[in-house]
DNA sequence: ACAATGACCTACGACAT
DNA sequence: ATGTCGTAG
């Protein structure tokens, strides 16, 4: 217990005088990492945000009911949430609708909304109904789907463009990084931050904030970690956390104004905190974790609580260390956790457990893939009535593709893919969805029934007990999007354009060319009959972006595949804009900064180059962006852990570079790398 | 009172081939 | 590119 806190100013050294520390234990180099919401700021801030009950609290909402009065949802004859009221008499999941009711006969249990055979919309009904039908009904979860949009929707207004950060979790979850919104607050605030670093040199430390307390309103706050006082003073992390959680009080009231919704809130350093934070006070509540709390914090908890170690590989955990708490894996030495579990997963887990992650918040707020599916309670035992089921998985799939803006053509799915599972034994088949057309209700059930047609002819498919298909690999509409993909796709069609030949639009396309059967059958129904209905309802107007002219050309079709996968990543060649050319052959001779600087020029204090003050923000950039390469060789630790407990661990072999993450992280073998960036 | 459970539905990502 | 598996809520 007594390893030194992270930071410098470490009480831990008797120090000769009472006095405080004047100086912060932070840089101005780890105030501009936050600027830029980089993973390696010691002062980042992350929340998470998680409606409470959502399901229920959607129920209510429609209903327009009293949020204090017990409600469940039903899902056939289980309950799939309850509401916080509700849990007041002891309800969980599953207890069944007749416990349910008789511990709390007040209890309102509101049925999911379904879809029955030949409906074209889920409605809402009775839940004995709903019950009795069980075997030509699926359920929909469209109503959640679209509360969960608007809510979505709802803080991406409220946040300030130019810094949000939000990635939707799952239906009911985000991820905020505020550091980019709380670093420009703070510099609103404390003036002290502003100027450049004395010396120009970013890593000398900032002044100490205010040792006034801070106002933590009504958030839950988690003990400090033993030897840390309440009454030492605050740094800039206890300040940015602060602010970080004023915004997010914010957030969650726009969201109980707005839309009647309640969540729960978690504040940290990073996403494993404010995960675990927003589980911590529920419902309606926000839980901060401030740096000085982490240790405590995440010593009380079971490790299989943290991401990723709920499953196997939590399991695999307990079973080689013979427990399943924090603390007790806190005095493993990093090499065992290495031979144990390999390089990767054992250096992932020796950092989580200290409350370690360098994630990022991934800026993505839309869907990859969508899915319908339906478990059959007798198995089911004929092709006749499997179609049936995919009719109706195509409708739900269909009518959410339209959401998606998929008749604008602003995002279409590129694969569909059908999983088929008899027993114990599961099968899959996917296909594309040609490119070039509309996606119709008609198409997309063709090109299911010929997936399970493969899946027939494969070997044994009746009885089948479950049934799913899904559409994925979600693409921009060409408007935004620059990616070779779809400029490769262009070309395609231009060339399939100038290949085909009218005898396409009068005959279907010849058997005999195809070597694929499944591929012919398939792409005829996306063919030139379903393109000719779909212009007729003037639909491919929208597309006019990208000039998907009207031809199929199934030959051509293979050759566009290619390249489509390689989207590449971001990561800029970093160019140095033209002012900083300087810098890169004048090294890092910052000495004296003899600025008798004539008005109209910018001297950079890094580096001495001078430049138009127009030029300055740039050329910050640049300096940001050559610290981020210098600095950390290899990315800190993102270190996923390696899933697949087969081939990650024990063999230790990593050759499976091919795949996996872009360019930089083929360096990993980092030697005696410093990781400093947290201590 | 509470934890652990199992079935179900949806979604995401890694990896093997 | 297709298929399987692990994880999670």
């Amino acid at each position: 217990m007594s390893s030194p806190p992270p930071f410098a100013s470490s009480p831990n050294i008797p120090s000769p005088t009472t006095r405080l520390p004047r100086r912060s234990a932070y840089t101005y180099k780890h105030l501009s990492l936050l600027s830029h919401s980089s993973p390696a700021s010691p002062l980042r801030v992350i929340a998470h945000i998680d409606l409470d009950a959502f399901y229920a609290q959607c129920e209510t909402v429609r209903l327009g009911l009293s949020p204090t009065k017990p409600l469940a949802v039903q899902q056939w004859q289980g309950l799939i949430a309850i509401n916080y009221p509700a849990r007041e008499y002891g309800l969980n999941r599953h207890v069944t609708v007749a416990e349910a009711k008789e511990k709390c006969p007040e209890l309102i249990c509101q049925h999911v909304a379904t879809w029955k055979e030949g409906d074209t919309k889920w409605s809402y009904g009775d839940g004995d109904e709903a019950f009795k039908e069980i075997a030509s009904r699926k359920v929909s979860l469209d109503p959640y789907r679209l509360q969960s949009r608007r809510i979505l929707a709802l803080i991406k207004e409220f946040l300030p463009a130019e810094t949000q950060r939000v990635e939707k979790a799952s239906i009911d979850e985000v991820f905020l990084d505020l550091s980019a919104q709380v670093h420009g607050i703070m510099l609103e605030r404390y003036a002290e931050l502003r100027g450049p670093p004395p010396y120009g040199d970013p890593s000398e430390p900032l002044a100490r904030p205010p040792s006034t307390a801070l106002d933590w309103a009504a958030d839950a706050l988690v003990d400090l970690d033993e030897g840390r006082a309440e009454e030492e003073d605050p740094d800039w992390d206890d300040v940015a956390m602060l602010v970080a959680s004023e915004i997010v009080r914010d957030v969650r009231r726009e969201v109980f104004e707005k839309l009647h919704f309640t969540c729960s809130a978690g504040i940290g350093r990073n996403k494993m905190l404010a995960k675990l934070g927003s589980a911590h006070k529920k419902p309606n509540n926000q839980t901060v974790i401030r740096n000085r709390a982490v240790k405590q914090f995440m010593s009380g908890f079971k490790f299989t609580k943290i991401r990723n170690l709920g499953g196997k590989l939590g399991d695999e955990v307990v079973a080689a260390f013979n427990t399943d708490t924090v603390s007790d894996l806190l005095p493993i030495p990093i090499e065992q956790l290495k031979k144990t579990l390999g390089d990767d997963t054992g250096s992932w887990l020796y950092s989580i457990i200290r409350g370690e992650d360098s994630s990022e918040v991934n800026p993505r707020t839309q869907i990859k893939s969508m899915l319908s599916a339906k478990s059959f309670r007798p198995s089911i035992n004929s092709l006749d009535v499997a179609s049936k089921w995919l009719r109706i998985f195509v409708a739900d799939i269909h009518s959410r593709l339209v959401e998606e803006g998929v008749l604008e053509n602003k995002r279409r799915p590129k694969t569909m893919n059908l999983h088929h599972r008899q027993g114990a034994q599961t099968r899959s088949k996917s296909a594309p969805i040609p490119m070039g057309r509309a996606i119709t209700e008609e198409g997309l059930f063709e090109l299911a029934k010929a997936l399970l047609a493969q899946v027939i002819v494969d070997g044994r498919a009746w009885p089948c007990a479950n049934l799913s298909l899904s559409v994925g690999g979600f693409e921009e509409g060409v408007q935004g999007n620059k990616g070779i993909g779809g400029f490769l796709v262009r070309g395609d069609d231009a060339k399939a354009l100038q290949n085909a030949q009218p005898k396409d639009e009068a005959t279907p396309p010849p058997a005999a060319k195809r070597r694929r059967v499944d591929d012919g059958g398939i792409a005829r129904f996306f063919g030139s009959r379903e393109q000719s209905r779909e212009s007729s309802m003037g639909d491919s107007e929208h597309r006019h972006t990208m000039p998907h002219l009207a031809e199929q050309a199934d030959e051509n079709v293979k050759d566009t595949d290619i390249i489509q996968e390689e989207r590449t990543h971001e990561p800029d060649p970093l160019l140095p804009p033209p002012s900083a050319q300087v810098a890169d052959t004048a090294p890092t001779s910052v000495t004296a900064q003899d600025d008798q600087d004539p008005s109209d020029a910018y001297v950079c204090p890094r580096c001495a180059a001078r430049m138009p003050f127009d030029e300055q923000a740039e050329h910050e950039d640049f300096h940001f962006a050559q610290d981020l390469q210098n600095e950390q060789p290899t990315p800190p630790r993102p270190v996923p852990p390696a899933l697949k407990p087969s081939t990650a661990r024990g063999g230790g072999s990593t050759r499976g570079k091919g795949r996996g993450r872009p360019a930089v992280a083929a360096s990993a073998p980092e030697k005696g790398q410093k990781r400093l960036q947290f201590s």
